[in-house]
DNA sequence: AATTGTGAATTGATTCACAGCT
DNA sequence: AGCTGTGAATCAATTCACAATT
């Protein structure tokens, strides 16, 4: 099960399957087959089963899979167990407009600090919003391995190298630029004008 | 050069070589090879030639591509050359900040319009925001083809659906669902916290 | 000499088809 | 009878290798 071969976008869909499973826990269902599921999800119910064998064998031929026990080994899976501590760099329009998303937390997601060259306190936010100079020190004393960028691109990659020399492992980027990053950091980025530009390609 | 089985990723992938392309217009650079352009992107170069021969041949053979030539093409083929309306739907936190974001109308969206339930002018925004109950009047009057869409889950599916009655046909969601939509409509879907739980996997 | 454009080869992801359980 | 799990087949995307061009 070398972590390195599962395919990218299996991940992405254990995700999806998560969410789908935590509705049906609410409305106290206890079983869904492949089929169900993945129509939830937008899949098609063999791709689903594939994505899942790559982690093991958790359903019951004849019955389908058991909802607690799914969602509790994908949680497991995708580290949802621990919560995991994130900072936000860069305090912006969109940078705050994400601290008051609530999405994160539920998730498991606790958004320890936010950084900026300008640190104003935001009304009604209990995140403390701390100056650039302090960021290093932060990361390594609380051992933050995630953090959300949501800098101008000027200055994207000169923060890049600086929460990954102070031990940043996975950048979530909404700046619009392409980050250089050693291998072992992972980076995802969100280019919203890109989406957008995208999605007019297919229009006529 | 059938629009349909050009893959997805080659037309994300024109969009971050077109940004990377008016970076160069900006330093005056006349011609880049693809090895150059590649680099500043982060692909490979043989893949950047196999994205651009989709569309046609625009290089120089031993010479490289005119930065003018390439970035007009690109934009021709992304449709930048008429200015696009979009609407927004949903304006709460992330909601009203991509309204206050200046990235999109730089690449050549314009906002007409957000709507809420609840609309309250936003200080400092000159962009009207109207209530749902305006919304279909005014896609039909202005033709508008693309909404952003930033509303919570639990009425992520009700919107769309009036939108896409109204005549909208690409859509940028960010509520963390899946939407059901007919076939010619194209939804790009930006969640958040799959976004962060994907890395989280990655981390260890 | 340098660099594009592209068919062929490779690698990767999805879907099919059905054997194997319950 | 119903549904999972999976090897084989297919489909898609990437990369290689090199001929073509300036």
């Amino acid at each position: 099960m070398a972590r390195i071969d599962i395919p990218r976008k299996s991940i992405y869909r254990l995700s999806i399957y998560q969410r789908c499973l935590s509705r049906l826990r609410e409305n106290d269902v206890d079983t869904v087959s492949s089929e169900a599921l993945a129509k939830a999800a937008g899949v098609k119910s063999t791709q689903l089963r594939k994505d899942l064998t790559y982690f093991g064998q958790f359903g019951t031929r004849g019955l389908g899979y058991n909802v607690d026990v799914l969602s509790a080994t994908i949680a497991e899976v995708l580290g949802q167990n621990h919560l995991q501590p994130v900072i936000l760099v860069g305090v912006g329009n969109l940078g705050s407009a994400l601290l008051r998303y609530g999405g994160f937390k539920k998730e498991g997601f606790e958004v320890a600090a936010a950084f900026d060259i300008a640190p104003r306190s935001q009304a009604g936010l209990d995140i403390p919003i701390l100056h650039l100079s302090e960021m290093a020190a932060f990361i390594k004393e609380r051992q933050v391995k995630m953090a959300i960028l949501t800098v101008p691109a000027s200055s994207a990659q000169l923060v890049t190298n600086q929460i990954v020399e102070a031990g940043i492992q996975a950048i979530l980027n909404f700046s619009p630029t392409v980050l250089d990053v050693p291998e072992n950091v992972v980076v995802n980025s969100v280019d919203l004008a890109v989406e957008l530009e995208n999605l007019s390609y297919f229009i006529r």
